[in-house]
DNA sequence: GCCAACGTTGGC
DNA sequence: GCCAACGTTGGC
């Protein structure tokens, strides 16, 4: 069976991890840690395949956007940071033996020369059931329609 | 299995 | 910094 593209929407906080952190990493490429949902989890775990494109958005900032893309490169595996008593994202309740939180890497494809701000987003009609829009939506990894990860590149004025 | 308390996210 | 909306934890 044929594989079929998917579309997501990672959040990051600039302050810890940019767009440009990614531009400026080793062949544009990183490992998405630090993910500590369950729902996020899976996503990633049970649905993210190689070749998959990735809105990233920058949240906790002024403003917050969409500011770029990327595409996935590496499909899940245990997140190793978990079991890293100093990361700030450490989890004793994961081993290497049987981990609980899983990571994916991503390497960028385009920062957007026109970020599209999530108030931009708020506008569009064709938006209006995009998971980042609902009240109270926190997940940090979301599944995105493919009409709605095209509506955005065009709103950025990209492909 | 319920649910109160607690911690976190993230827009504003 | 505020606080609404969540998700998780743990006593019962």
């Amino acid at each position: 069976m044929a594989k079929t593209k998917k579309f997501w929407l990672l959040k990051t906080e600039p302050e810890s991890f940019s767009i440009q952190d990614l531009a400026s990493a080793k062949d544009q490429t990183t490992c998405w840690d630090g993910v500590r949902n369950y729902q996020a989890r899976n996503s990633m775990r049970d649905d993210m395949q190689v070749g998959d494109r990735v809105l990233l958005y920058h949240s906790s900032t002024d403003p917050t956007a969409v500011v770029g893309t990327a595409k996935i490169v590496r499909e899940s595996y245990p997140d190793h940071t978990a079991w890293d008593k100093k990361d700030h994202h450490y989890d004793p309740a994961s081993t290497p033996e049987n981990p609980r939180w899983f990571m994916v890497d991503i390497r960028l494809e385009q920062i957007f020369k026109q970020p599209v701000t999530l108030e931009t987003l708020r506008g569009v009609a064709a938006l209006k059931e995009m998971e980042l829009l609902r009240k109270g939506s926190r997940l940090s990894v979301q599944p995105v329609r493919k009409a709605e990860f095209d509506a955005v590149l065009k709103l950025a004025g990209a492909k």
